[in-house]
DNA sequence: GTAGTGTTACTCGGATAAATATTGTCCGAGTGACATCGG
DNA sequence: CCGATGTCACTCGGACAATATTTATCCGAGTAACACTAC
């Protein structure tokens, strides 16, 4: 049961991306270097944000990335499904059909008790982070967090990000 | 996001051992026959769970496993920590700190509102971890299993359980 | 001055290695049971 | 016949590989801005 190091980076760079104005992109490697990451692994980590329509991507020059959606329709739900896969943590194998005991499929028609008791304890958990959306970490550092930090993460913005002159349309 | 392989082996096991009789035993080795596993690997499994004192171990003949306490007083949590660690899923590197703005330790006294929310759903997932007991899966079990399933696991356990000298001599 | 066009530099994207954690296997240390030997 | 003792087989325990997953890196495809040229 760990997580990988790649969420976190995802929620401060979703986070990141939820504080700059309008429709603006901002590069991948901005934000590799705002946080002192691998650019090219961070990469990655933004193409799977922006493969569960979370994130999208802005090719050629003045490009990079920005959420798809409102940062109150975000949840961290979402970052970490995206991240770390949609299938639950605790994957039943089974094992109890693997015995000795060969009996038929017919035996086992019931799921399995602990299979439930630890997807229950799963939903749990997700219903936990879907409870805290995207807008409310920003609110929360920008309430909370260190003045200097507040103005040494907007002075890094405004240095970084790339207005777009067209629209707002989606695409893929 | 992913429980080990061994999580599962490890409750199955759990269950089983809380179905022998008095302080018996069973070895290892029928464990991993009941479930089709490797002995060997399922003896670090339960291995771990005995330094965790959730299970005891007997060592020469006639030895084995049993629980270490009552099915009431041993909950999936404790299993699930054994296997997986104590420590929380979602580490927070800080990586906050490691941008090009140098600031001083100063500013990061409050702490990571991201960790705060994960660390937040990661109680919540143990909470319902916490509720669920050993002896409630084995009762589930009993009451809502396929009987022919129960039947070949009371009869499996007769076969292997290994009576200890202080405790009930019941043998067939 | 303006529109068209070719170049260029910047971006993301996917394929490719290294590192790490997990899974699987092996042999050795320890212990109690069992058979043997002596009284 | 009963007790002490030596041997032995069975157990767990920890050290040693194989595999899968995660992490990190590189180079290529694509795109829009920019400069240049022609009108």
């Amino acid at each position: 049961m760990k997580l990988g190091e790649g969420v976190e980076a995802s929620i401060h760079c979703a986070a990141t991306l939820a504080s700059l104005a309008g429709n603006s992109t901002m590069p991948a490697a901005a934000l590799a270097e705002s946080f002192g990451l691998s650019p090219s692994y961070l990469l990655k980590q933004l193409n799977m944000l922006a493969a569960a329509r979370i994130l999208e991507s802005v090719p050629g020059p003045a490009g990079g990335y920005r959420l798809a959606r409102e940062a109150e329709r975000i949840t961290l739900l979402d970052i970490v499904l995206a991240i770390e896969g949609r299938e639950p943590a605790f994957r039943c194998g089974e094992i109890r059909r693997n015995g000795p005991a060969k009996l038929d499929a017919s035996a086992y028609v019931k799921p399995c008790g602990i299979n439930a008791a630890m997807l229950r304890a799963e939903r749990a958990y997700r219903a936990a982070l879907a409870e805290t959306r995207l807008s409310d970490i920003v609110a929360e550092y920008q309430a909370e967090g260190d003045p200097r930090s507040i103005a040494a993460s907007c002075a890094f913005v405004e240095r970084h990000q790339r207005p777009q002159k067209s629209g707002s349309t989606k695409r893929s």
